[in-house]
DNA sequence: GTGAAAGCGCTAACAA
DNA sequence: TTGTTAGCGCTTTCAC
């Protein structure tokens, strides 16, 4: 914690100026190999660490892409951590580090995009930087990540349009996962329409169901293209479409008791497609708990394609985002945008897969 | 993308000097209400974002806290993403976005740590910068980081310990899962031998068990501690401890082999007790394959506590990391260091719970 | 190939 | 309460 040594310092104890410094590092074939090998000597004893604030000052730049995630819960992680709030999962987060608390079924899809931009980063030469909350952040709680970072990617349901518009004036910012707007933003989104289209289509047409239901969270952006696709695909095939909204405080009460019903009436689904995954586990759960077999009496989907669907019993027939690469997207188009900034802004919209494995019926 | 404005912008908008400007945002409470009001109305309008770099200089401090992550694979996570490296399951990874490669396991854990952090540093203000590499990684790569934070937090085998000492120099540095070492740095780690050694006992008092075997990469280091547990505990009850090493570049397979070479011998051990909970997850399937039936004829065990576990059928008896916690204790010390320092490292061990589902025989 | 010097935008004394 | 001013450490012309 001694004063970190500086440009003075090395220049000072290799016998040069800083400017000869500042290009050994820099633009080490500017100067002469001796020069450069001494320098590099005097800094490696003093310790130098060359500092970011000042070089970002100085060259304009901070070197580092910015990625702004919803907080968990519409709360902030914080609480949750501390335990103050209880988890939900309509985020598709739930979790808790309690010792009597088992559950926790992280928005695990936000960790691999998150690793494509990490990974991206560091092809580009960028570090990353990470920030979390919702909505309700004030303006100057944002500006301490916008102010810090050369782009910025954001997550749907974080920063309000307006504040995400004057970021934009002076910084690129991408939004994943969004459906298309026309807001001006660069955009990296799937095909979340097509892709619960095509899976819907394999349960009518491959498994012969017509009895399916839909169940998520409303509200959220990108399950409203989830629930077209299945819509469309029920429609097509002459079916009546059914939702179910998994929009409440305790999903997995809330689910016990759908499941209950769904046996008082005497009226199981044939299917049940989940938007996320981890709805999709809760569900398995659920029907397990009630005696119910799956998928022999009742097929489970989800949406998303989490590790967690793979080592499930039975394992999860899904439908696989792309989301490293959606990270890697987002990284990529941000320092493109930083040095050809296009008039137009990006939109991309990457495929998924359905992922056939076993709770659709099929055997995998 | 246009100039962002300054201070000076803002000051000029606001009929004021650019100390007051930075007043009212760093100490509003000293600024009169309509001179505050001027000046947030003309940062408005202007979308003025102060500059982190131009503030970290001043100021002495960048407001960041650093996250330094092992790459994945010992390998950059770039070559990974890029498909160039087979997956491996060594660090408890495994991974790719590729359409066809349906098998990724995350080193989850390292997700939950960082959680924890990211929380932390909300809470007290600071933002999380996180990057990742190798021992391989070069100290200029090393200065992209340090030279950003306040203080760095890094998991084992990521740099190497000179370069740590170096920056502990500057910052405070805090190791994150290591056995103790009296090097001079903050440690935060959790009880992986008592863990083990614990759940070792479960097995053979509970369970009844003799013949137990200890899977798990050899070199890591929490691993040791771990191993050490299960040593311990065989011992005690006077058995034979008998260990195998994952240490191959492709665990699945060499698993696989594993399994099959038992069978050849006609001499299952009665439970396999593995060092993460990922290779229990595949030791569970290999079995399975086999057509030994998890856990009635082999046991099973993992350690961490990943989600993954909680889904898995039979789900996975393991020892729980409160791995959130240790991202927050990380960056809670990081943040005490750097206003009183203490003159001696501080060092954490946490306490780890056992806990007891399906896969070692009890019923959930 | 190297040095001198002018900032980059902000903070924090110190003055007023 | 507000303004003046001197840096913070580095990059980058422009001379030499």
């Amino acid at each position: 914690m001694s004063k970190s040594p500086t440009v003075y310092d090395v220049a000072a104890r290799a016998g040069v100026s800083i400017a000869t410094v500042s290009f050994t590092f820099r633009q080490p074939h500017r100067v002469r190999e001796t020069t450069r090998e001494t320098v590099m000597t005097a800094a490696r004893d003093l310790g130098y660490v060359p500092s970011a604030s000042a070089r970002g000052l100085a060259h304009g730049r901070t070197g580092a892409l910015g990625l702004y995630s919803f907080d968990y819960f519409g709360q902030s992680i914080n609480e949750v951590v501390r335990g103050i709030s209880s988890p939900s999962l309509h985020t598709g987060a739930v979790f808790s580090d309690e010792d009597n608390e088992d559950f926790r079924l992280f928005p695990l899809y936000h960790d691999e995009i998150q690793r494509g931009m990490e990974a991206e980063c560091g092809r580009r030469g960028y570090v990353l930087m990470v920030g979390e909350g919702g909505a309700a952040r004030s303006q100057s709680d944002i500006a301490e990540i916008a102010g810090r970072v050369d782009g910025l990617a954001v997550l749907p349901n974080t920063l309000p349009r307006d504040v995400l518009g004057r970021i934009a004036e002076r910084i690129p910012v991408v939004e994943l996962s969004v459906p298309f707007k026309d807001n001006g933003l660069h955009q990296v989104s799937v095909d979340n329409f097509g892709g619960m289209k095509a899976l819907t289509e394999h349960m009518i047409d491959e498994h012969g169901l017509k009895d399916l239901v839909f169940v998520g969270p409303n509200g959220s952006t990108d399950k409203q293209a989830r629930h077209e696709g299945y819509t469309q695909a029920m429609r097509a095939a002459g079916l009546t479409p059914n939702t179910i909204e998994t929009d409440q405080p305790d999903p997995i009460q809330f689910v016990d008791g759908v499941v209950r019903n769904w046996m008082n009436e005497g009226e199981l689904p044939q299917g049940v497609l989940c938007s996320v995954d981890e709805e999709a586990l809760v569900y398995m759960d659920a029907l397990k708990k009630a005696g119910i077999s799956v998928p022999q009496q009742v097929a489970v989907t989800g949406f998303n394609g989490v590790a967690a669907g793979l080592v499930s019993r039975p394992s999860l027939t899904t439908v696989r985002q792309p989301l490293i690469r959606l990270g890697v997207m987002a990284a990529s188009i941000l320092v493109d945008q930083m040095t050809k900034r296009s008039s137009n802004p990006v939109v991309e919209e990457l495929p998924v897969k359905v992922m056939i494995r076993e709770s659709c019926g099929c055997e995998s």
